[in-house]
DNA sequence: GGCACACGTTGGATCGATCCAGCAACAAAC
DNA sequence: GTTTGTTGCTGGATCGATCCAACGTGTGCC
């Protein structure tokens, strides 16, 4: 069916080594020769067969990429960063779903496995998953994204530094006057998925504020996400509150919907674009001597869900 | 590095040809022999090495999915249906962005043909592109996602019946007392970008109601989708408008951000995860007769973005 | 005992590339 | 004229699987 090497060489009358050469531009080529093989390749719409190739080379330019959903905002648009860069590194992407799932990551990254891919991005990495450490021993280079420090020196990693965002969040809530708030999670069964509350109690009590559970009327919630933030505006509602005057809303990530939401959302704005892109650029590096940990830029944006911290509840 | 069948046999003492036998699971294996060797796979780790076994069978087990934009919620959908449907059936998938550009098409495409996608699926055609007849002739599986009928019988698709979605969305109106009405679409290249455009322009007339430009002062005004419609939103606030009060707006697509609009959006719920599913299901078919032109369910849903059209302007 | 047949196993060809050693032809150097 | 080198091309091994024809062994039947 589809032209081969040896086909394009009979038709040029040269040997396989020959089109081979002239097709992956070698030099060592004669400019007479070189058009003749040309014309044949185009004669035949030859394309190479990159199975082949990639077997011989044990290089197959795929990476693969593991994240919980892919539908959600957060992880499309971290995949749309990767296939870009990828793809200007002459890669393609393998892209699958672990729904935060440890069979389900283990049996997807199975499957990245046997097809050889030449790396493995993972975001929203499983809690209690062994899989980066049994990739690394493999000599699959993996990186993880929006997850932490990875304990494994062959494990580069790269997020956004919640600790100093959440920060940001409570200075901002605190210069607005509030005292007693409390911070709201969606369960998810992700390794990384405690760090923006520890980071988020962290600067609370740095800041000797009050964290109080969800029900004990703070005077803001941190969220931490948008998804999880915006949720939580419709059940305020329901519960007749207003939003920003009788309770403050942050959200994380800043996705599409943030600034389109019934009240727009005062939010953490992340790059998941530049995170997938520079996961790629970590999987690609040759091995590193060490896995240093890396931040990608952030900011606070103040929109509208956050306001003064209501008169009454002044101290 | 990695184990091979041939390590596998050396360490069971037994051939290639029988590790390979157990592997696969095939019948023709004492039992004795194949403890033995499973024995030996546990103990070297052995993975079966896909890419050789994809040069052999000249299958390998990878579909293609082209979009215009992976992060824009509906392709994200698309993309989680497809991965989900192609993992049930021991596929994975390959997911590339055209951008809705006729030369990233092409040369996305050339990248999945070099790696021997044994299928691909195509949504948001670049307008022009003549990428699928050039598929279908290679003898690839074609299918065109949400783009209408294929001209080629060898090219399979799949989509949402815009004639009919745009005739509720119409007879909805008709119902709320509008006469006056028009269209918001955006620009994209994309070869079934008029047809919601024509379905409306279709419908209106069909019952005699007036097609007018956007700035002729509409009673209502139909958007190509649902992000569309929500800038418009944004616009007609500027513009001092009430909405559903002075003008009604409806959607297409029903993304998560048209519940959680400032105003709810009433549009057409359109399920993309099904669509890429079923994509995967025609994909992965044997060659079928006749490409029949697939439509999938759709419904009206209406919610604070439509109203009754304001006295002043009934007839 | 001889023949047929099933079972379990094996060697080797094959898929389509890459890559290396080797060879022919010719030029330059001594 | 021999040596040395360079340029351009080729044959064949190789990557790691699958698959088929062939083969040895044991069993059943006449």
């Amino acid at each position: 069916m589809t032209a081969t090497l040896e086909d394009v060489a009979r038709l040029a009358g040269v040997s396989k080594s020959t089109v081979s050469n002239v097709v992956r531009g070698s030099s060592q080529v004669a400019a007479v020769t070189r058009a003749r093989v040309d014309d044949a390749v185009k004669q035949l719409g030859y394309r190479p067969n990159g199975i082949a190739r990639a077997l011989r080379e044990r290089v197959t330019r795929v990476l693969g990429l593991v994240v919980p959903d892919q539908a959600n905002p957060v992880y499309a648009e971290l995949a749309l960063g990767a296939e870009r860069r990828a793809r200007e590194a002459g890669y393609a992407l393998l892209v699958v779903n672990s729904a935060c799932d440890l069979a389900a990551e283990r049996s997807q990254v199975d499957a990245l496995v046997e097809r050889r891919v030449d790396g493995v991005l993972i975001a929203g990495l499983c809690a209690g998953s062994r899989v980066p450490d049994t990739l690394a021993e493999r000599g699959t280079p993996v990186v993880l994204l929006g997850f932490g420090a990875a304990s494994d020196p062959r494990i580069a990693s790269v997020d956004c530094d919640d600790e100093a965002a959440m920060g940001a969040v409570v200075a901002h809530l605190a210069e607005l006057g509030h005292r007693r708030v409390a911070f709201a999670r969606q369960h998810v069964n992700e390794a990384g998925g405690e760090r923006r509350l520890v980071a988020f109690t962290l600067a609370v009590a740095r800041r000797g504020m009050e964290l109080v559970e969800l029900d004990q009327q703070p005077t803001a919630i941190a969220a931490h996400n948008d998804i999880v933030a915006i949720e939580l505006l419709d059940q305020l509602e329901r519960q007749g509150l207003r939003v920003p005057e009788d309770i403050s809303v942050v959200g994380f990530d800043d996705v599409p919907l943030a600034s389109h939401a019934r009240i727009e959302l005062t939010t953490v704005h992340t790059d998941a674009v530049a995170l997938g892109a520079r996961g790629v650029e970590l999987a690609l590096a040759p091995a590193r001597r060490r896995a240093e940990r890396e931040f990608l830029p952030w900011r606070l944006v103040v929109r509208r869900s956050t306001g003064l911290a209501p008169e009454r509840s002044r101290p």
